[in-house]
DNA sequence: GAACACCACTAGTACGTGCTAGTAGCGGTG
DNA sequence: CACCGCTACTAGCACGTACTAGTGGTGTTC
């Protein structure tokens, strides 16, 4: 089914037939031919030829996600699937990729000629580079046009106001091991720092903590030791290893500590005690990236930017701080 | 960097450069020609141009890799990276998809017009009438060709002749309870009965476990009460879920209860008691998947189907049967 | 030395789309 | 009624590749 049947069946030039289908600015088409021509496409079941049009066009209709490999949240699931939806829905196609550490193979958005290209953290330069040489010019995040990724910024923040809330005076921070979450670990312990200072608070104790590393206990004493009775941690994951290493050195949770975690993942609502959380609405996330995607792709107007996107999920690991030490 | 530009810069007209780089059949170039234009699309840096190759040829040099939405074994990560290079090497380019559940959305395969599709599991009769009517032809697996998929029958095998060794008369089977994964467990179920009736134990008493399930618990009691010495588990996470299980109810690991997982995950490694598990070798793997892979997409001659992909990972959760009960 | 086979290449076209340049029709205006 | 401006289209090209049909040249055979 090409455009050229769709043009014999409605008794149109297989220019109409473009013009109708892509909404072509510039160009005006009745619209008795419109709707002929809609038909048509509809009775036909057209599907425009996208190798065709990639080759035309120099551009496919793909959005590709470059995703970090190391394990990722639970939530993005919800993400990926309103993203993906919202996206089909304007006639792109979302396709994820993790590069491989190694590969000297050809990077996906040289191959697929992608649309817009959305990264987790900033593209290292070379890869930016090559992009760019490509002729992909919609990149986010790049470096020129840094996104607000507001996302990222008001869980963090909720996790601290949650614990200061509680009555905690001094907290620390949990730091998860993985180097590859440098970036992200360092984001949002600068909103926790923020926070704190804004509050009259001492800034928090950073220590880092690891399942496999038996030192990850000594972390503990050492936030004991510093008179720190909150813990904001990194994720769920992070908040379940500082659990761990405080009941390894008999400190109770939350009687002697309490710590927050953060993604609400399934982890958190298993654990025990229950992990208190951050939740992050990642419908109205994906939605969000969508329109940021589609405003770098067809110049639809920037989406705002959601608000009230975190919420704070209350559970066991995190109480008032009763006994002043 | 257009063939025509190769073929202007080597002497020769646009054809010759096609037929160099794609060694077309039934044509014969003569050596200092092929040099010749070899030598210059290397000069010029010549890459071919992905979709016009994909609208003359109907389709592209893509491997699509259709994953699961459960999450997937740690191990695969190797698998991929091998499988990515040594589809690379061969001009090819792998893509991962996952489709998503109530997807409206084309599908990737629609859009990337691969090669080559490969799934986990069996495809659905739709998808499957879908990528026929849209001229894919290699489908692996493919109802009509099964493949031997070599790889996931040593290791439940392993794991039962593993605990057999050990002295265990009768076995244990512990099934997770995610659905999604029922393919699976029922492939790897069957092997480990197989194991039992060659060598004349009775037949694995079936458990469902699960982490979040309270009643997993019953499950230890009603294997111990069938006098179940040795635990052969789905994975790693499903032997775990049964050493917490058995840990409740005070049975413990290794001495009144063997245990073996599967993957050797990291989580294995890590476990309280360290579980003893079977690795599989990921990298031959990948290879013989590439194998396949070319096959149906070059006419390459079928890979010989690897052996001794898995080995025992001795750790402590299994351990010599002792006592008689 | 004519006929033929074969090698090594070239000319040229098709794939399906997006879009530029061009044009027929037509109502309005001087 | 010639001219203009505007709407609503159409003709046709270009994108870069893969490949068919064709062709000149060389060696071989009878």
């Amino acid at each position: 089914m090409t455009a050229a049947d769709v043009a014999r069946e409605a008794g149109v030039s297989p220019a109409t037939v473009g013009f109708v289908m892509n909404r072509t600015k510039g160009q005006t088409i009745s619209e008795a031919t419109r709707k002929r021509v809609l038909a048509a496409s509809q009775e036909l079941n057209y599907k425009p030829h996208h190798a065709a049009r990639a080759l035309r066009s120099g551009r496919n209709k793909i959005v590709l996600l470059v995703l970090p490999d190391w394990p990722l949240a639970h939530s993005l699931r919800t993400n990926l699937e309103v993203l993906t939806h919202e996206l089909a829905s304007h006639g792109y196609t979302l396709v994820t990729y993790t590069p491989l550490a190694d590969s000297t193979a050809t990077p996906l958005w040289a191959i697929l000629e992608p649309a817009v290209v959305i990264g987790y953290g900033q593209f290292s330069d070379e890869d930016l580079a090559d992009m760019k040489s490509l002729g992909i010019r919609n990149i986010i995040p790049d470096r020129a046009t840094a996104q607000p990724s507001s996302d990222f910024t008001s869980g963090p923040k909720l996790q601290a106001q949650y614990l200061l809330g509680l009555g905690h005076k001094q907290l620390g921070f949990a730091h998860p091991a993985d180097p590859r979450l440098e970036e992200f670990v360092a984001a949002r312990l600068h909103l926790v720092e923020q926070v704190c200072s804004e509050t009259g608070v001492p800034a928090p104790v950073v220590r880092q903590v690891d399942y496999q590393d038996p030192a990850s206990a000594s972390a503990v004493t050492a936030w004991h030791e510093a008179g720190v009775t909150g813990i904001v941690a990194y994720n769920d994951e992070t908040a379940a290893d500082v659990i761990s290493a405080a009941a390894r050195k008999g400190i109770r949770v939350p009687e002697e500590l309490s710590v927050i975690g953060h993604d609400d993942s399934p982890l958190a609502a298993r654990f025990l005690p229950p992990i208190s959380s951050v939740g992050v609405d990642m419908e109205q996330l994906g939605l969000y990236t969508a329109g940021i995607a589609l405003h770098h792709a067809e110049g639809h107007p920037l989406p705002d930017v959601p608000t009230n996107t975190a919420r704070i999920v209350p559970r066991e690991s995190a109480a008032l701080l009763v006994r002043r030490r």
